[in-house]
DNA sequence: CCTACCGATCGGTAGG
DNA sequence: CCTACCGATCGGTAGG
């Protein structure tokens, strides 16, 4: 919206191809440098930090040259509000996603293995460096920032609440539900630090650990 | 030792006011002035990161001009590898008098108890910016260093894994032993994030919950 | 320890 | 998006 550059209104044609030609046909696909930017800055500011990382270092790593970032985000801060935006609506929707269907009182220990398999696959699967951005670069961000994102981890760790009373209730939790959720949630995101998808546990092995580790499970 | 402005050998009388006085009486305690500059960088290379404090900032935190922090530490690096190593002596030292005279196996419940308090305190207590650094600037660390520090490391989680073990043999603690090590020392490592001594839980209801969440105790 | 300073790098911008 | 550039800041050093 508000691009200077887009056809006129009157102009609804679908065709999307016509107007001033590309670079190449299979680079430059119109909006698609802003995501290159976005995933360039995920890897480089989870390797080497926000301020450890040069807005030149994330150009070049998405093949531009050093003032463009600038075209896309209006500041190196949004770049990385972007990135850490996107880390909380995919983790948030895959969220949703395994908990599918499931009442959670019904079936408790099941929906906790889900949360705990979706929360593993959004922090440790390939390529996936926004919602650890998110979780080791949070200092960065100023206050209005922080306070927006809050809401939306809020939202993330409420779905936990429900199902860990659940547990609790059965029996089959003993601490403390809110103190279990955050000692719980920390364990998690501390893998981060120590997984290695190369070499020992897998995501499925650790997923039971936890559940092991956490609840008084039958047999 | 090796100071150069240190006096001659035969000179052993223990009176420490000679030589060129110093400012002010309180300030300027001889080698004090290296033990502000760890402090100040703790205390900002937590709240800030490595690369968000200039070196600046730690001199003017302990009251010195710009230049001067080089003439107690060779380089920047150089003074967030000194923290960190203060941090995990603090840790190993206070690991070693939590489990002073106690054998791990005779009550291993009781022992855990006393890893997880020390590991607190030495996290949560005031001002203890050291190990908090140590766990979260350890990017910054140059390979060699990582590696020297590393060791330390490995000697403070090998002191968890015979109670652990023991644990785990008398069925109180469920999931393996080393992902138990793995997911609960993130558990605990994670509280720096959102644990407040002004509000909340203390120390030791945390500790509480922590021994209830990851073992099975009776009653 | 301070003063004065250097070369390098950084986030960001104007103008196309 | 690129080119060319600016002001600010940074780690570190020489010389006292």
């Amino acid at each position: 919206m508000d691009n200077p550059f887009a056809d006129s209104v009157t102009d609804s044609t679908p065709k999307r191809a016509r107007g001033r030609p590309r670079k190449t046909l299979d680079e430059r696909d119109d909006g698609n440098r802003r995501q290159a930017l976005l995933s360039a800055a995920a890897r480089l500011f989870r390797r080497q930090g926000f301020d450890g990382t040069s807005t030149r270092d994330i150009a070049t790593a998405a093949g531009m040259q050093s003032g463009s970032p600038f075209y896309h985000f209006k500041s190196k801060d949004a770049l990385l509000y972007a990135v850490m935006e996107a880390g909380m609506h995919s983790a948030i929707e895959r969220q949703t996603k395994a908990l599918q269907g499931k009442a959670p009182a019904a079936d408790a220990a099941e929906a906790m293995r889900r949360l705990i398999k979706a929360h593993f696959d959004v922090l440790l699967g390939p390529g996936n460096d926004f919602v650890p951005v998110m979780l080791y670069e949070h200092r960065a961000l100023s206050a209005a920032e922080r306070a927006t994102l809050a809401e939306l981890q809020v939202r993330y760790e409420a779905v936990w609440t429900p199902v860990l009373q659940a547990l609790h209730d059965k029996g089959q939790l003993q601490a403390p539900v809110k103190l279990s959720r955050l000692l719980i949630l920390g364990a998690l995101n501390w893998t981060v630090q120590w997984f290695d998808r190369k070499k020992g546990a897998s995501v499925d092995e650790l997923t039971d650990a936890a559940m092991r580790l956490f609840l008084r499970l039958p047999n």
